[in-house]
DNA sequence: ATGGTCGACTCTCGA
């Protein structure tokens, strides 16, 4: 079973590149993030015509996340446990299939907007919403559920994780605080996929569209697929797809993968 | 070409 997680950056933008990855790859599970569509605009049709079952948390504009699957999913819930009552963000979809819980997160980027640069409200959200989403995976694996949660986490989880982590010390994506939120969800007894396995390093998933990042190899990684412990015997491979950087019309996050046999 | 993003959507915002 291969697993593909992808940041999109828009699903109708990067369609011919997704429909590619889908041809070539055949994965069986694929999570997006920042699809930035909503039932009426998601194009359920095209991924149904490749063999793909689509469930998503939509948004229009932004964030916007799904779960494309070859097999049906059930008892899909597209609300993370305790943000019912935030303003509506469509960061998080989970189904199951097989037994196993699948989920997809677009975890908040937490960074104030650039008019207030005092403004706290998004990473007050983010610190909020990693809690429910460290409780949520808690209470799944308290139950023995069999997990593979993949996303973009926006979290620089280590300093080798970013082409310069000076720049990036009072950035959301590498606060103090956010980096302890995010250990306790990487404590929990889940593993990380890509850390197993890729060879790549600098290992990166991301590199910004702005000032030639990609040119320069500034990147940073953000997006993983963790899977819980007791799916471990299981775990053969994992990767990124680079390559899919230089690709036109590209997004700024490459795909991440893993394989189970 | 001496700079340099992109996408969604109303034009400015979020990343």
């Amino acid at each position: 079973m291969q697993v593909i997680s992808w940041n999109v950056a828009s699903v109708r933008a990067r369609m011919p590149l997704l429909k590619n990855l889908l041809s070539e790859q055949k994965p069986d599970i694929v999570f997006l993030q920042e699809v930035k569509a909503t039932h009426e605009t998601f194009p359920f049709r095209e991924f149904s015509e490749m063999g793909y079952f689509s469930v998503i948390s939509g948004q229009k504009s932004f964030n916007g996340v799904a779960i494309l699957s070859r097999y049906p999913l059930q008892e899909v819930l597209t609300v993370l446990p305790g943000t019912q009552e935030e303003i509506p963000q469509a960061r998080f979809i989970q189904a199951k299939n097989q037994g196993i819980t699948f989920i997809s997160v677009y975890v908040p980027n937490g960074n104030p907007p650039e008019k207030d640069p005092t403004d706290t409200s998004r990473l007050d959200y983010k610190l909020k919403w990693l809690d429910h989403l460290n409780a949520h995976l808690l209470s799944l694996l308290n139950q023995k559920q069999s997990l593979i949660i993949g996303g973009d986490f926006n979290v620089i989880e280590k300093d080798s994780d970013v082409y310069n982590p000076e720049l990036y010390r009072s950035n959301a994506l590498m606060l103090p605080t956010v980096r302890d939120h995010f250990r306790t969800l990487t404590n929990l007894p889940i593993c990380s996929t890509i850390r197993s396995f890729s060879q790549e390093k600098p290992l990166y998933s991301f590199w910004d569209f702005q000032g030639g990042a990609w040119y320069k190899n500034n990147g940073m990684l953000l997006d993983h697929i963790f899977i819980s412990n007791d799916l471990k015997p299981r775990l053969k491979n994992a990767g990124i797809f680079k390559e899919m950087r230089g690709a036109s019309k590209p997004s700024d996050h490459v795909p991440v993968w893993c394989l189970l046999e």
